[in-house]
DNA sequence: CCTGGCACTCTTCGCATGCGAGTGCCAGCG
DNA sequence: CGCTGGCACTCGCATGCGAAGAGTGCCAGG
């Protein structure tokens, strides 16, 4: 086990790498950290850590540089999050107040992240599995040619085409609208598929082949795997990642067009609070220089989609950790209220 | 004027640069291209382009390398816009045509661009502003609040609430509804105003304050401009911009999130053809280094939006002109089908 | 267990040098 | 008059070397 004053070394290196950029030595450290102890204690310290694998050397004779597992360490037990200042927390709610519609809602969320912590924002769309059916509404376009638009309780809508096999009537389009209103309005979308099993059997032979490939059509939207689109922000802020940047910018931009991947990556995060995964940690091969800090979301108190940021592992965790965490609560006021 | 030989000269400095990324010297030039004359008669044709402003040199004894000017001449005068070969072509359709939404389309057509050209791709939804009202729908969610959306032909939807100062019954909902739907439906956007301007005198008194309430909210949608929304991608393609990127890219990310700077500059482009805004033609400082190639496209014969690719100056012309024109064309087949 | 001292390692920077690419100019030729 | 070959000149760039500086590891002493 790691003596107390040895945290507080890495502790300090993390700090001080964070800030400078720069690998940091004995020398620097107690001067700028009040430790207490002279240089040569801290590089035997500093010596054990790396022996442990906190941190390393880029070369010989230069300072040392925090490892993933250092920053692992120092995220865990040597660091909290750190709560914005009350002007910060108006600044942000007086932000996310003008939003208009979900979408600016996303927007704006995105800028204000990317913004808060100089790095790249990244806002999934409240995910529509856990979400309840406001309204379903039916419009013929055609004889043979309906369109389905569904309204969540996120103010989110999608829209499907659906193709007929057989004309179908204004009645029968009423009717069927107003029946599978009565039946999913308000409902969650896991228990639509059971509300509306029987749904055909109420209509005429001749329609039931349309009503049926309604109700799959609705269905199919509802589980829809691109229904999880997400917003990205502050790409510019990746310049900022360091100076031998040109090879590590390339994949991380590639990853970040992959929305799959990091939706992967949002995902994989269980934890009820703020997530941290810092380096390799990362299943992404693009992303094992970055560290990612994400949290759950939603309105009333149930996360119905993530949000965080993307940077390099050398950031300021407790900082990213509060504004994320800090964002999320807001965004998800603002949510319960629309 | 210039004389024949001298075009020429430029079209090959301009070629070669292009290709290598290195300044082009008088020797190289009479080696790869068989010009018929000798390295010293360059030399003198070179001197004279670069009296006219056509060609820099980055320092005193090194190669020549081609301005803005000098791309634009070779833009206009000295090469034509390369086809696609017939196999790209198919690619390209095959590619767009497994699209399921509107969404879709656009998505595929950034990535599509973006792989094409290399570059970064942006395309601008079809604008509302040139089409046509498919459908308007109306939804109570509230006695006194009500879900306006807006149908187009092109597969968009647009929501917006409407809280409206007095309750407003079903019966007065499906009225208005009928009725403005049998006012607009299949109208373009641009004539709607007219067209509905005298509604709220069809209406009982208490119910005129909510019918101005929506045809307002209505008419707002019609022209807002965040109705003007843009999808990019491909930016990993920004690293190939050249070895001193780091102070290049950066503004050009941050030009590339502030989608306002965007559309002005997709609007600008009037030309019916491929727009080509080379380095400072672009008014957008951050993108001084870069050039724009757009193109409208559309349904049918008229173009309801933009796409377009942003590279650097050092790009090659022909070849991304005839990708931007060519994937514009084959989307707007696709949004005339559906 | 901490501390000061010391030798050692490596990187970085400045500077001088040589090389090569490319230019500009001039005299001669068709 | 325009093209060509030749030639001197200019720079940028890579190379090599030496000095400086930062940081380390280790050891002996308190």
């Amino acid at each position: 086990m790691l003596s107390e004053r040895r945290l507080q070394v890495l502790r300090a290196i993390v700090q001080d790498y964070v800030g400078t950029e720069e690998p940091v030595g004995s020398k620097a450290l107690t001067e700028r950290h009040n430790l207490g102890v002279s240089p040569a204690t801290v590089r035997n310290d500093m010596a054990a850590l790396e022996e442990e694998g906190f941190i390393a050397q880029p070369h010989t004779s230069a300072g040392r540089i925090p490892t993933d597992k250092g920053y692992r360490l120092f995220v865990d037990k040597l660091a909290g999050v750190k709560p914005m200042t009350a002007p910060e927390r108006r600044a942000i709610q007086n932000f996310l107040e003008g939003a208009v519609d979900l979408d600016d809602v996303v927007a704006r969320t995105v800028r204000l992240l990317a913004q808060l912590t100089r790095q790249v924002a990244v806002v999934q769309y409240p995910s529509l599995t856990r979400s309840t059916v406001r309204h379903v509404e039916l419009l013929s376009l055609a004889p043979a040619r309906v369109m389905l638009v569904l309204i969540t309780d996120t103010g989110r809508v999608e829209q499907r085409m659906v193709d007929c096999p057989a004309p179908f009537g204004e009645a029968s389009l009423a009717d069927l609208r107003a029946r599978l209103n009565s039946r999913v309005a308000g409902r969650r979308f896991a228990d639509v598929p059971r509300l509306v099993e029987d749904l055909p059997e109420a209509f005429e032979a001749e329609d039931r082949g349309t009503v049926s490939m309604v109700l799959s059509t609705l269905l199919e939207t509802l589980v829809e795997e691109n229904e999880e689109r997400l917003m990205i922000g502050g790409t510019a802020n990746l310049t900022r990642f360091g100076h031998d940047f040109p090879l590590m910018i390339r994949p991380v931009l590639e990853a970040l067009e992959e929305q799959v991947v990091l939706l992967k990556l949002l995902g994989e995060a269980k934890d009820p609070g703020v997530t941290v995964r810092i380096g390799h940690e990362n299943a992404h091969e693009g992303l094992n220089s970055t560290s990612v800090v994400s949290v759950g979301y939603g309105s009333g108190g149930e996360a119905v989609a993530k949000l965080g940021v993307v940077g390099p592992t050398r950031m300021d965790y407790p900082g990213t950790m509060g504004a994320v965490r800090a964002v999320a609560r807001y965004v998800g006021q603002i949510l319960a209220e629309s």
